[in-house]
DNA sequence: TTGAAAACTGGCCGATCGGTCAGGAAGGAT
DNA sequence: ATCCTTCCTGACCGATCGGCCAGTTTTCAA
């Protein structure tokens, strides 16, 4: 086959079972032995795959880093009124693709800056907020960085609502909050 | 003087230095030892005062859960219109007056269920979730809850706005989410 | 002044963490 | 079957954590 298939599976297992336990306990409570007993690997095997714990937070991200940074190309040419109505759409609907990952970021925060790992993600969420704000006015801009953390939170404790619920309410309480609709 | 000062002069101390750090670094990366070179005794005087590390941040939220028991108390016969309003300006003030506190609760959160010293805190915040709401529809305790976290994490990074940033902003954000201005 | 209570401390404990390393097992091309 | 590469592991390391305890110092009322 392509390649070497195995190593792409242990590695897929290894993310897998972090994403999962990312989400339950938390980033900084998930061990590299949870990771590695899930997984059903050793945990030397898990640092053998990747470069460290963060290496391991940096590929259960990745896909949601990946179609961030896809959105912010799209929307490099749109006006500022336009690229907001871009930003409260695609971003609602990034954040319901995503919830999990975007659950495991929350503990993460305090430290995120010293993670090299995934500085272009901060980096696209940051030009993403901007892109909410959809003004230059400073009031607007916290209110976007506003909604952006009620967001987060709201993609807590993932199954206390469907997909569809989700959506909806991040649709309303951006477009209230930011006084776009 | 009344009882014994030099116990609550220390207490007092390592409270201090402990909610200092807990803003800087986050709970979880402030360890015993941290609070005691802080507060200039060792890290056996810590545990001679407080039971625990947990008993150390309850000592800390302490003046913040007082004061919203008794923000609930004073809601406790108004109508849910009145109620509503009620909150929306001394959650305001509430999270301004005790902003570094309320940071301090963010990487708390994912094992907050599993503290015991701050359930009461933990009880009447979602309280006063349900007040805000103002109403019994679902979405709208929702989006109570979405301003909430918007709230919270606007309270990190203390020093980037004044307080009267801070209060003018969680006034608009709450009322512009909540419709009720 | 004295002696008991309160306040405090150094040293130690078991557990757990992320990470390293030498070497064994598996797998594929020849 | 051979051999080299890739994959994997048990054992171990140093550091750090929260917490405990025996014993010393300080405080203060009698």
């Amino acid at each position: 086959m392509a390649a070497t298939p195995v190593r792409e599976r242990t590695r897929h297992e290894i993310v897998r079972q972090a994403m999962r336990l990312f989400q339950d306990r938390g980033y900084n409570a998930t061990s590299l032995q949870d990771i590695a007993s899930a997984a059903g690997c050793s945990k030397a095997t898990v640092l053998y795959h990747f470069n460290g714990k963060p290496a391991v937070l940096a590929a259960v991200l990745e896909p949601a880093a990946a179609d961030l940074a896809g959105l912010m190309d799209s929307a490099a040419g749109l006006s500022q009124a336009e690229a907001q109505e871009f930003a409260i759409q695609q971003f609602t609907d990034l954040a319901v693709r995503y919830r999990g990952v975007i659950d495991v970021l929350q503990d993460i925060l305090p430290v995120i800056d010293e993670m090299p790992e995934i500085a272009q993600l901060v980096a696209d969420g940051i030009r993403l907020t901007d892109l909410l704000a959809g003004s230059d006015d400073p009031l607007e801009r916290d209110l976007a960085k506003f909604a952006i953390n009620g967001l987060l939170g709201e993609c807590r404790h993932p199954g206390e609502r469907t997909d569809d619920e989700l959506r909806n309410l991040c649709d309303i309480a951006l477009r209230r909050i930011l006084r776009s609709a």
